[in-house]
DNA sequence: ACATTAATTGTGT
DNA sequence: ACACAATTAATGT
């Protein structure tokens, strides 16, 4: 499928002929493999990605390695934090990591600049900065309110619902990174887990039976 | 098929 | 949190 056909696809009742054919026509697109890092904390920001295909996950992160999960993008987000730091050259404060294979559209931050004086394409801003912001803000909820057991439980949910598949392949050592707890800790609680039905676990692998 | 090794997971203190 | 044991997967012989 060509880039002009996707975007027909995905865009056409967002924006108008005009704006999508400039976006064909500036955009790259991309595929990228799972697990691969797109944004590091301290690098410069030149292109704003577009999903179009996949999950990207969010992390707020530290040199010291410590990580919270923020969000997840889908087709059709796009990330906030990146229209700020394109927009006056920020150094990224956030990590982005391919949760599974990804397609997206690369707009050069010029363009994206340019094109805010079409209506559907400001609405288009606007709405995913409110979208990321409230997702940050259930981050915050959680973080605050919510025990260990219960954020692992979310977490493996919302893993299963960005994932589409029950079969988790993650490590007890990345789960611990992402809620930034030890692993020793997860292990214990996703034993718990596996004790109660909950899920089922392998080596490098979560099985979530209900949910 | 077996032995070796590295990584991951489990558990007691 | 730490230390160590047990288990599993990967690799070489």
């Amino acid at each position: 499928m060509n880039m002009h056909d996707i975007l027909e696809q995905r865009f056409s009742y967002l924006f108008e002929e005009e704006l999508l054919a400039e976006m064909d026509a500036c955009g790259t697109y991309k595929e990228i493999d799972r697990d691969t890092v797109l944004i590091d904390i301290g690098s410069y920001l030149k292109n704003m990605p577009i999903m179009l295909e996949g999950a990207i996950k969010v992390l707020k992160a530290d040199q010291d390695g410590n990580e919270v999960l923020l969000y997840y993008l889908e087709p059709g987000d796009t990330c906030a934090m990146t229209l700020t730091c394109c927009l006056n050259d920020q150094k990224s404060s956030i990590k982005a990591v391919a949760e599974t294979e990804v397609k997206l559209l690369m707009v050069p931050t010029s363009k994206m600049e340019d094109w805010l004086t079409y209506k559907s394409w400001r609405n288009f801003v606007f709405e995913s900065y409110n979208n990321r912001l409230n997702e940050m803000l259930e981050a915050i909820d959680d973080l605050a309110f919510l025990n260990l057991q219960e954020r692992l439980t979310k977490y493996l949910k919302n893993s299963v619902m960005i994932n589409s598949t029950p079969e988790l392949s993650l490590t007890h050592q990345k789960i611990a990174y992402e809620l930034n707890t030890s692993r020793v800790v997860v292990s214990r609680l996703l034993k718990k887990l596996e004790k109660e039905g909950e899920i089922k676990l392998h080596r490098n692998r979560v099985e979530v039976l209900h949910f």
